[in-house]
DNA sequence: ATGAAAGCGCTAACAA
DNA sequence: TTGTTAGCGCTTTCAT
C-alpha cells in the first residue's frame, strides 16, 4: 500500500490540502470541529508527514551529523549517546558516520552531510586530516562544526575536549604522590595535539619528581603488550596507560607474568571508565567522560547556531577514580 | 553563503536546467562538451545535490534504518558495524536509531522510519515488545523488516539469528566433555526467546549427562556478580555464562575470591568475542559473531526487496573458540 | 543535443 | 475560518 498524503486526506475529507496542513499542526486558525475531524482521519488513515518535503519546504531539516573514526570505542560510543539524547530531547534527528581513521571516507562522509543539508556537524578527526579544507566546504555554507576530541591545532574553530594536560597531570602527581621511582608511560598516537600535550605534561612532572621515566608511543592493544613485555625488564615499578587500548595490552602483559597488581607493579589509567573496572583489582584511572563530552559539544553546536559568534574552545574537566592498582 | 542549486547553475551557464541534471548524471543524449564544462562549473561552485529534493522526486530514499536497544554493546555494536559496511558498498544510508529497550521510544523509532520513509528496517525487538501492532504498519506500507537477534516469536516475519541452541548445545557438551560434575548456569533475560531456547538446551544436556545444574536469570552485571557469591556457597565447579555482561560480573565475583581459574574453577561464556579476551587466563567462550548476522541480515534485506516473498529465517553457526578456563 | 514543463508532498503568503 | 497559489530542488517525459 501507498503512504498517506495531505493530498488524499483532503480528496477523502473534501477540505483543501492548506487546511489539512493547518489542523495537523494545531494552526490557530482552524475550527476545533475541523481540527479534530482532520486528526481522527490522520489517523486512521496512518499519515505520517514526508520528510523531504518538509525539509525540502521548509530548508531546516532539524539534522546534525556525527564523524567518530568507529562506533565500536567506549570514548565515542558514550560521546555518541549523549549527543543522541540531545537531540531526541531537542527533536533533533542524529547522523553517525564512521571514518575508519581514513580521510577519503572523512571526506565522503563530509559530503554526505552536505548532501543531506545538516544543520551542524560534530566532528572527530582522523590522525591523517592534516588540512582541514573538506571541512571548510561546510563553513563556506554557514554549516557549523564542532571539533571534539580529536581536534584541528589551529584556532579558529570551535572545540570541546577532554582535559589533556590535566588528566596526565593528575596521574603524574599521583604516580609522584606515592612515591614511585621509576616508571614505564604509554602514550597514544603521536600525531595528535592531545598525546604531545600529555607527554610533555607527564614528562615534566616525572623529571621535576626526579622519577625515572621510560616513554613509548602505541595506539593499539597488540602493540602495547610487546611494549610492555619489553620494557618490563627495566623493572618499572609503576605503568601509566594513556588509553583504554594501551591498559588492555598492558594487562595482558602482566597477567601473563604474573605480577601481582599492585604489589609488584602499579597501573595508572585514562580512561572513559569501563575497562579499569573490570580488573581485579580494579584499575585506578582518570576519568575523561565522553558523556559529558557530548553533552558539551551539544551546547557549542546550539549557542553557534542561535547566532553567537564566539569561538568555543572548552574543555571538560577529569576525575580521579580510586582503584587498588597504584 | 546559499547552497549551489541546479538553477544556479543554469543560470550561469545559460543551459537550461534538464541540460545540466543530465550532464551531471553523465546522461548519453548530452555531448561531451557540455558534459565537461558543466561539471568543471559544478565543482567550482561546490555544488551538492540536495538530498532531499532527489529522494521526494524520486520516491527513493536509498535508507535503511536499525533498531538497537543501545549501540553501547559490544554485539549490536559490531551487528551496526557490519550493516553500516554494507550499506555504503550498496550505496545506502543508514539511520541508527536506540530504543534503550523502552517499548514507547522503540515506537517512536517506528514512527520517524515511516516519516523519513525507509526503505527497509533491520529491528532487534525490546523486552517488552508484547505485540508487534507498531512494527505491521511499516509492513501496511511496504517496508520490509527484518528482525535480527531478538525477534518475535511469530513466525510470519523475517528473522536472522544467532545460533541459540547450538551455541547452548556446545558448551554444554564442553562442560560435559571436560568431566564437571556441579555447575553454575547464568542465563540473561528470561522474556526472550533464545534465553529459554538456551536454557532447555543446555538444561537438557545437564541432566542427561547427571551433571549438577543451578540456573539463575540475570541481564546485569552487578546481579550477575550477586548471584555468583550466593551460588559459589554450592561449591560449583564451573560456570556457565550465557551473556558479557553476566561474564564480567561472575569475574568480578571469581577475582575478588581470588578462586584459580581452571583449577579451583572453570568459567565457559558464550559472547561476541572482545570481553573473554580481556582476562588471564582468556576465556573460553562460544562465539556469536555480530558482523556475520549483520552481514546475512543484509542479504536477506536485499532479497527481500528486490521482490523476494520467501520468508527469510537464518541463523549465524557458533564456534568454539578455546581459551585456559575449562 | 537541448529545453519546457509537470509534479513529488509540503508550507505559507495572500485572497476570499 | 478556509481556499488558492507559488515554490522548495530535483528528475523525467515530451517536445523541438
Amino acid at each position: 500500500m501507498v503512504n498517506t498524503t495531505l493530498k488524499k486526506l483532503s480528496q477523502v475529507s473534501g477540505l483543501s490540502i492548506s487546511t489539512i496542513s493547518r489542523a495537523l499542526k494545531n494552526h490557530p486558525d482552524i475550527s476545533e470541529k475541523t481540527k479534530s475531524l482532520v486528526i481522527e482521519l490522520a489517523n486512521t488513515l496512518d499519515y505520517e508527514p514526508n520528510i523531504n518535503a518538509v525539509h525540502l519546504r521548509t530548508q531546516n531539516n532539524r539534522l546534525f551529523g556525527v564523524i567518530v573514526p568507529s562506533i565500536s570505542n567506549f570514548f565515542h560510543e558514550s560521546v555518541i549517546a549523549a549527543l543522541e539524547e540531545e537531540c531526541r530531547k531537542n527533536n533533533y534527528t542524529l547522523m553517525i558516520l564512521q571514518s575508519g581513521d581514513d580521510p577519503e571516507i572523512e571526506s565522503d562522509n563530509i559530503k554526505l552531510c552536505r548532501q543531506n543539508r545538516v544543520n551542524g556537524l560534530f566532528a572527530c578527526i582522523t590522525p591523517e586530516t592534516k588540512n582541514i579544507e573538506s571541512f571548510s566546504k561546510l563553513k563556506e555554507v554557514d554549516i557549523p562544526i564542532i571539533f571534539f576530541d580529536r581536534v584541528p591545532e589551529r584556532s579558529d574553530c570551535h572545540k570541546v575536549c577532554v582535559a589533556d594536560i590535566d588528566s596526565a597531570t593528575m596521574a603524574a602527581n599521583l604516580i609522584a604522590e606515592k612515591q614511585k621511582k621509576k616508571v614505564l608511560a604509554l602514550f597514544g598516537n603521536s600525531n595528535f595535539l592531545i598525546t604531545k600535550k600529555r607527554f610533555n605534561a607527564f614528562t615534566e612532572i616525572m623529571s621535576a619528581h626526579n622519577i625515572a621515566c621510560i616513554t613509548a608511543y602505541s595506539s593499539n592493544e597488540t602493540h602495547s603488550e610487546e611494549l610492555t613485555n619489553i620494557y618490563l625488564a627495566e623493572n618499572p615499578d609503576s605503568i601509566f596507560c594513556m588509553t583504554d587500548e594501551i591498559l588492555t595490552g598492558v594487562m595482558r602483559a602482566i597477567q601473563k607474568k604474573q605480577l601481582k597488581i599492585p604489589d609488584d607493579i602499579s597501573v595508572i589509567a585514562i580512561s572513559n571508565g569501563y575497562i579499569p573496572t573490570l580488573y581485579y583489582p580494579s584499575i585506578t584511572y582518570i576519568e575523561t567522560s565522553g558523556k559529558k563530552l557530548g553533552k558539551l559539544a551539544f551546547e557549542s553546536m546550539m549557542s553557534t547556531i542561535s547566532g553567537s559568534t564566539f569561538i568555543q574552545d572548552r574543555t571538560i574537566e577529569s576525575v580521579l577514580v580510586r582503584g587498588q592498582s597504584i
